[in-house]
RNA sequence: GCCCGAGUAGCUCAGUGGUAGAGCAGCUCAUUCGUAAUGAGCAGGUCAGGGGUUCGAAUCCCCUCUCGGGCUCCA
């Protein structure tokens, strides 16, 4: 007799031994959708038998830990399909990942995979699926895996590493007592913890989508194995939504919208990652830059400004030439002194703050700056405007009397969150760093630091998630995320409160006691750099920026020659009431003229023609709508942008 | 940096060993039009660069550069 509680249902009775699918069968005759079970909370197969006294859990394909399973038993019917199509291949680890999976290859002969191969791994996989192969759970000795295994070599990898590496390796299906395998019908085994499906036939809905190479295990020195990138799903319209997505991510691809919109581009000439910005693309980091400066002096900042290049005693002291010289750009030598391209704003910052004797009356001292800054990134990992080697960071220095980092950290991750919000961003997560090992201080320090920045995220109200061991080497850091319009997470602003840089540069300030104390200090990137924040707001908004961001706001259209003189009277007001607006003269057809636009994303196309010069109207297009308004009064029309054209007010937000 | 892929007009692309092509954009002229492409003409190329094979190379081979997808890295 066994007794199983289901979740959220009553308690079954069973004779002998069950597995989970009889529990399920014995419920619904004949289940949908469900391709998973969890037993006392542990994700397991269908087929395992379950305890008495245990509860379970059903998990249907459409859940986080289904789909989960889907794509990772997707993955290992792709590896069996490429070892079928060439014998001989080296297989090495194939998990799921967000939105699919990936299955690492050696192929004989130094062979690689093609586009097309692609198709004909995928017709396999389809065979394979069509055959409704079981996957059968076997629980095996340490000294059976690695006989199995034998010819595998990243396999036997992992079984032999399980000591040193325990952790890892459950994760790969081997545990104390020895190792699992998961079998598809005596044609392929595969080293894994599992659950799977029960068989390939419930698979189906998925595509290969790229070729990749990847280092075994992660590691540059270790060989480079072939990757191959799959999405898995359960339904069919599942996976055509979200090819959409990958779609529509590229169509809102920051490059494209960029040379789309003439905003900028990476001359040759110049060198990579080193972006130019164009008359329009100038623009809008004008207007980013200008609102964020007045809003930090409305927030009680002062501006500083410091140089490009800096000698390398400087470098010496702040530390950065011992930790990160290799991603500095290499030394300029001049009259005997060594000089570098400076990758980081803060040294010079406190070099403004020792400047003079500093008293608490001035804490906190907030110095603030759009400090372009050079880091030598490799060549592969360049990525448009979001991974540049000359980038401006909103860089902000904060220095504090340690009785103040709580509240200035709370006060300071609001101003943030406010910033970001008037550039319409919503869906924010924030995670909290700790103390990695590799890293300097006392204990005490970091405790005190680290729940600083906790007290500020718990006022700010944000999610936010512990990453264990993820600070920089000197300082804890919130990081905050955001969720872009189609899901995506970007890390934006970091906050971090420096442990090492006010003693390596022995500040101090004069206390109402008249004792000389250290200062705190906390460093502060809002946008992040503003080249890669400028990227967010293009992918975030597909190109259509918010009004106020724009050179060109309204185009006014005069239907023939002889309106234009009526057009220019309404360009007139426009830009009287403060916004920017251009004549498009009527030198073409009136549907071309507004094709144009449209396709500029221009946020108003006013057409004017002979009933709106008689009545002092004009033919209203807003962006992202289809129809015109035709006959709006002028007026009416300047009064109703009043607000849009002007950047937001970020004062009324912080107080509010 | 490493693996894979791609570079043809400003942009999007066709051209697989035999005279370098189209559409859009640009320029000129004509057209004056009420809501997503008016017409005609002109101009535009070291086929990424270099080397090789060949009677002949955009096309085949080698090297370099740049870009893209990943990996690693990201103060």
């Amino acid at each position: 007799m066994a007794r199983i509680s289901v979740l959220g249902e009553q308690t079954h009775e069973f004779d002998g031994v069950v597995s989970a699918l009889d529990v399920l069968r014995s419920i619904d005759p004949r289940p949908k959708g469900v391709i998973s079970a969890k037993v006392n909370g542990a994700l397991t197969d269908l087929s395992a038998l379950v305890e008495d006294g245990s509860v379970v859990e059903f998990v249907n394909g459409s859940s986080p830990d289904g789909l989960s399973v889907i794509r990772h038993s997707t993955a290992h019917v792709m590896a069996q399909a490429v070892l079928e199509l060439y014998p001989g291949a080296k297989y090495a680890i194939g998990p799921s990942i967000a939105d699919g999976f990936y299955y690492d290859f050696e192929l004989p002969d130094n062979q690689r995979f093609s586009d097309e191969d692609l198709l004909r791994v995928e017709t396999k996989m389809r065979e394979i699926i069509s055959a409704k192969q079981p996957f059968t759970r076997e629980e095996l000795s340490y000294e059976s895996g690695l006989e199995i295994f034998r010819d595998q070599p990243f396999k036997t990898e992992i079984i032999r590493q399980v000591q040193e590496l325990a952790d890892e390796a459950l994760a790969e299906g081997v545990s104390d007592d020895g190792v699992s395998v998961y079998r598809n019908a005596d044609k392929f085994v595969d080293l894994c913890k599992g659950p799977h499906v029960g068989h390939t036939g419930q698979l189906g809905h998925f595509k290969l989508l790229r070729v990749a190479g990847a280092y075994w295990r992660g590691d540059e020195n270790k060989e480079q194995l072939q990757r191959i990138y799959g999405t898995a799903w359960e339904s069919k319209a599942q996976l055509e939504e979200h090819l959409n997505r990958l779609k529509e991510a590229e169509k809102r691809d920051h490059r494209r919208i960029g040379a789309e919109q003439d905003l900028f581009h990476f001359p040759v000439e110049i060198g990579g990652g080193l972006p130019v910005f164009h008359p329009k693309g100038a623009f809008i980091r004008y207007q980013m830059e200008e609102m964020s400066r007045k809003a930090h002096i409305k927030a009680g900042y002062q501006l500083a400004w410091t140089p490009h290049i800096a000698k390398s005693t400087l470098y010496e002291i702040s530390g950065h030439l011992g930790w990160y010289k290799d991603g500095m750009y290499p030394p300029m030598e001049m009259e005997g002194a060594t000089y570098y391209p400076k990758p980081m704003n803060c040294p010079m910052h406190i070099l403004i703050y020792r400047s003079q004797l500093r008293s608490y009356r001035e804490l906190p001292l907030r110095l603030f700056e759009f400090g372009t800054v050079y880091r030598f990134e490799r060549s592969g990992v360049l990525h448009g405007l979001a991974r540049v080697r000359g980038l401006t960071q909103d860089d902000s220095h904060i220095f504090c009397a340690p009785s103040q980092l709580a509240d200035e950290l709370t006060r300071l991750l609001k101003f943030v969150l406010a910033m970001l919000r008037s550039f319409g961003l919503k869906d924010f997560e924030a995670e909290l760093a700790t103390r990695p090992d590799k890293s300097v201080g006392e204990d005490a320090e970091w405790e005190e630091a680290t729940s600083a920045l906790k007290t500020a995220l718990e006022a700010s109200g944000i999610p936010y998630v512990i990453a264990e061991g993820e600070g920089a080497f000197y300082a804890p850091k919130i990081d905050v995320h955001l969720k872009d319009a189609i899901g995506r997470r970007w890390q934006v602003s970091t906050l971090q409160v420096d442990l090492q840089m006010p003693q390596r540069f022995d500040m101090n300030f004069v206390d109402n006691d008249n004792q000389r104390r250290r200062p705190y200090m906390i460093h502060r990137a809002l946008f992040g750099s503003v080249e890669r924040f400028f990227a967010i707001l293009l992918e975030h908004y597909a190109g259509a920026l918010p009004m106020w961001l724009l050179m060109s706001q309204i185009q006014v259209l005069p239907v023939r020659k002889d309106h234009e003189t009526y057009a220019k009277e309404v360009v007139g007001r426009l830009v009287s009431a403060g916004a920017r607006a251009e004549v498009a003269d009527a030198t073409e057809p009136l549907g071309s003229r507004i094709r144009k636009a449209k396709l500029e994303k221009t946020p108003y196309i006013l057409v004017v023609g002979d009933d709106d010069v008689n009545a002092k109207t004009v033919g209203v297009n807003s962006r992202g709508s289809e129809t015109p308004n035709r006959g709006v009064p002028l007026d009416a029309f300047v009064e109703s942008i009043k607000e849009e054209i002007f950047p937001p007010d970020l004062l009324l937000e912080t107080e509010s």
